[in-house]
DNA sequence: TTTCATAGTTAAGTTTTAATTAAGTGAAAA
DNA sequence: TTTTCACTTAATTAAAACTTAACTATGAAA
């Protein structure tokens, strides 16, 4: 089936509510010799005139007018359908796709906080390893740990973090140099790009090129953090992340060493969730949240 | 403001109804390409996904469905307002515009006979010098004498005629020689193209150069018939005008002498009317009315 | 009355948009 | 395994739409 000629029809309705082509022209950022045009083509289309042509001034034919009120429907319609798309079906409620690791590690012990600054939000969290697919699971942000290439979606880089040596307290001592006290533990760790650039200049800056990497490999950052808290060895993990087991006393970190990473967090969803009431709100509460802990 | 893209929701409509690009491609006349980068375009202006892409197939996803139905009610509107416009709004009346020479001469000695040949129809006649602005009045279709170039408008040539000579009979005796009788008689004109050719013509052919033609110059067809009805001399008349008058043995006409005319006899209306049943119904008749007029 | 300013028309030339064509992808069917 | 089919993508070509500029008609101002 062939189109209408919607965009004759558009400016039509643009010229016939203005009462003037040149004002249309305007409203359309275009000139009006384009409306002139059109609204002649449109005519030749549908075979009658709609628009009286005076000096000066147009006004709508009979058959104008009758044309009028059914493209307003249609196109309030469009409008409709449009702006239902792009607004938020959930209003009140945050979905949120996180790494369980984040999750367990930053964000639940947040969740007072979060209830304070937006206490009429209520928060859902979703832990997969995996970035949730938007188009099918009711979810309103990602916040994921990459470099912000997630195809299809929009994301935001909300903070970076930096790899440091985290340890059970008394497994090393951090007034004592690092070298010796190392080559007796075991170097716990999960695959990662950071964690390997990290470990070849921890391993070149104390030259410890015989401690070998495979001693105690696990595929997951929760988990090393728990193997490290259990006193297992020693351990590569996000500044950010052993915050919480920091402050607990269940680890220590040693200082003068800090791996700036590569990745960064990140906030993922479609683009248009990004002009979301609730997407802004929370992006202010965790953008604050982590400077905060920056402050540290 | 700006518009919507209209083009891309066309597509998408008709290739969500479908449920393939490749059929929607084919219900648009273009090729399935043409399809699938609109939509791709359409999504990304409108920043969500709206199909769902599987290898040889696509699924509408959760936001194309919602969408949808914004569409249908949206489409359906223009296309009834469209429709609207090219529909006839008093199915049951002819308003014709016609001259009133054409009107008291032809069409009204038919009524009956159109009466009869199309019972359900009311006609209305409008006897005008100028043709009806189609636009003002309310009327149907237009009987003119002429070219057929009515600017805007549509014109369909049913019929010619030709002029002869015509005279009240006694007047002049139609076995004897022209020449002699006509010098001796008035003769009664309107102007015209037409009449004028067909005056040189008859002159050349019976030398009749001395003949003035200022001798009784009536401004209107209907008139210079009614003087020569009423024996003021004699007169160049379309023969489908006299046809009545002949019947009625009022006028009379002399052999051998025929013009046919440049002009001819149109029906001229907006191009949509000539699709209307009662436009067709109306062409029917006229057509054969005439025709029937050319067996006598 | 003449001149000016305005809103519109039209035609020519340019830009933008949308189409086709052709090559490529990947899963299902043969 | 190879072929086939529906769709994607990129490059090219065709078509539509826009701008510019010259023109028209008329109401208002000089």
């Amino acid at each position: 089936m062939k189109a209408p000629p919607f965009k004759g029809l558009w400016y039509f309705k643009t010229a016939a509510e203005l009462g003037s082509f040149k004002q249309a022209a305007e409203a359309l950022f275009v000139t009006q010799a384009a409306v002139s045009q059109q609204i002649r083509i449109l005519e030749q289309q549908l075979g009658c005139t709609l628009f009286e042509r005076q000096t000066r001034k147009v006004n709508l034919t009979q058959q104008g007018q009758d044309l009028l009120p059914y493209l307003h429907k249609a196109f309030g319609q469009v409008e409709m359908g449009l702006s239902m798309l792009k607004s938020d079906p959930n209003p009140n409620t945050i979905s949120l796709s996180v790494l369980p690791s984040f999750a367990t590690c930053w964000l639940l012990p947040r969740l007072t906080s979060f209830n304070k600054a937006l206490p009429s939000y209520q928060l859902r969290i979703d832990p997969t390893e995996q970035l949730a697919d938007f188009n099918h699971e009711d979810i309103d942000i990602g916040i994921r740990f990459g470099l912000g290439d997630y195809q299809g979606l929009k994301s935001e880089l909300i903070a970076k973090d930096e790899l440091v040596i985290a340890y059970r307290p008394g497994l090393i001592d951090p007034r004592k140099p690092l070298r010796a006290q190392l080559s007796k533990l075991n170097f716990i760790y999960d695959e990662g790009r950071d964690n390997e650039l990290a470990w070849q200049a921890l391993s070149s800056q104390l030259d410890l090129e015989g401690h070998t990497l495979s001693n105690l490999k696990i595929d997951n950052a929760a988990l090393v953090q728990q193997a490290t808290v259990a006193g297992q060895g020693f351990s590569l993990l996000r500044k950010r992340m052993v915050e919480q087991s920091l402050e607990m006393g269940q680890l220590e970190i040693y200082p003068d060493f800090a791996w700036l990473c590569e990745y960064g967090y990140h906030l993922v969803a479609p683009e248009n969730h990004f002009e979301w009431a609730k997407f802004k709100a929370f992006r202010d509460w965790i953008v604050a949240e982590l400077n905060g802990i920056e402050a540290c």
